[in-house]
DNA sequence: TTGATAGTTGTAATACTATAACATATCAAG
DNA sequence: CTTGATATGTTATAGTATTACAACTATCAA
């Protein structure tokens, strides 16, 4: 399992290539990815790590994009709708999906030091949650994963 | 696993041991269990559900036990930090811990159809995203697992 | 082309969640 | 009984999110 968002990448193509992900998405689906979605999502695409609605209406403010909280919270629930950007609840916060177009049940991991996010995979159905979800009769829709610690890049020298 | 919160139990027992519990515990670390850190814990120790900030005040109030917010607040920062409750993120709100005492790494179970919530247990240290943090060098501190979905009560018929 | 419809954007107002700051009171230990 | 730590009361404010309604735009069928 590759959790990305810690590691050296190409974060260039990372901007292009979820961009272009989406808007291929939206094509074949008929949904209208307009320059305020787009936007948004390049803003979130800046980095691997979450910003608040705000954070991005102030972005979008300079930029004459929008000037009003509905604007952000419009953009944000369209993405995270479609799965082109994650809500993190413990912060409050959004950001990019790291595997676009790729079915995921995602988990997260939030560096409390750098405040890097990297998106994982967990399959909440499987190990000791799933089973407890089945015998308590428990039928699981949504999984919200997030776990915080330390990053890689934070951790130097503190064995594991 | 045992996901306290959805079978048919006493549930006053479910609130005296709850309250004698936490007393238990204050009196021996040496913690003051203040009325009103009891009457916060005894509310929300009054169902299986998650309880706004704003929720509780409103009973304090009524009650003449404080009515700004800080003193809900700092009520369910003692619970929680002592484990006596916990917060889930996804709403906002907090619950009575089910599993008092023991050490654990709660997640919750939360019906999205009456809004109930049991707690579970599971290790993020296990299965995939315990293996995905090693494999990233992410050092794990705390979790937050919260699925939401269907209870076994407001499931029924529907076959998994 | 027109008109109906669904979807999108602009904006004001408001609701909900949470914390900072500081004064006062109470508790626990020497 | 004094001291230092802890808890409470209160005002103000910060941060997060939604409702409501008006105006605009895209789409598509007639």
């Amino acid at each position: 399992m590759d959790a990305k968002g810690f590691e050296k990448h190409d974060h260039t193509a990372c901007i292009h290539d979820g961009v272009a992900a989406a808007a291929a998405y939206c094509d074949r689906h008929g949904l209208q990815f307009t320059p305020q979605r787009r936007r948004v999502l390049e803003i979130l695409l800046e980095g691997h790590r979450a910003l608040g609605a705000y954070d991005i209406l102030e972005r979008l403010r300079q930029e004459g994009l929008g000037a009003q909280p509905p604007v952000a919270y419009r953009a944000l629930d369209f993405l995270t709708s479609h799965g082109f950007a994650h809500k993190i609840e413990r912060l409050n916060a959004f950001i990019a999906c790291a595997h676009m177009g790729e079915r995921h049940a995602p988990a997260f991991l939030i560096c409390r030091s750098c405040s890097s996010v990297a998106e994982a995979y967990a399959d909440p159905t499987k190990g000791d949650l799933g089973r407890a979800a089945r015998e308590a009769g428990f039928t699981i829709e949504r999984a919200v994963i997030e776990v915080e610690g330390l990053c890689p890049n934070c951790n130097e020298g503190i064995p594991a």
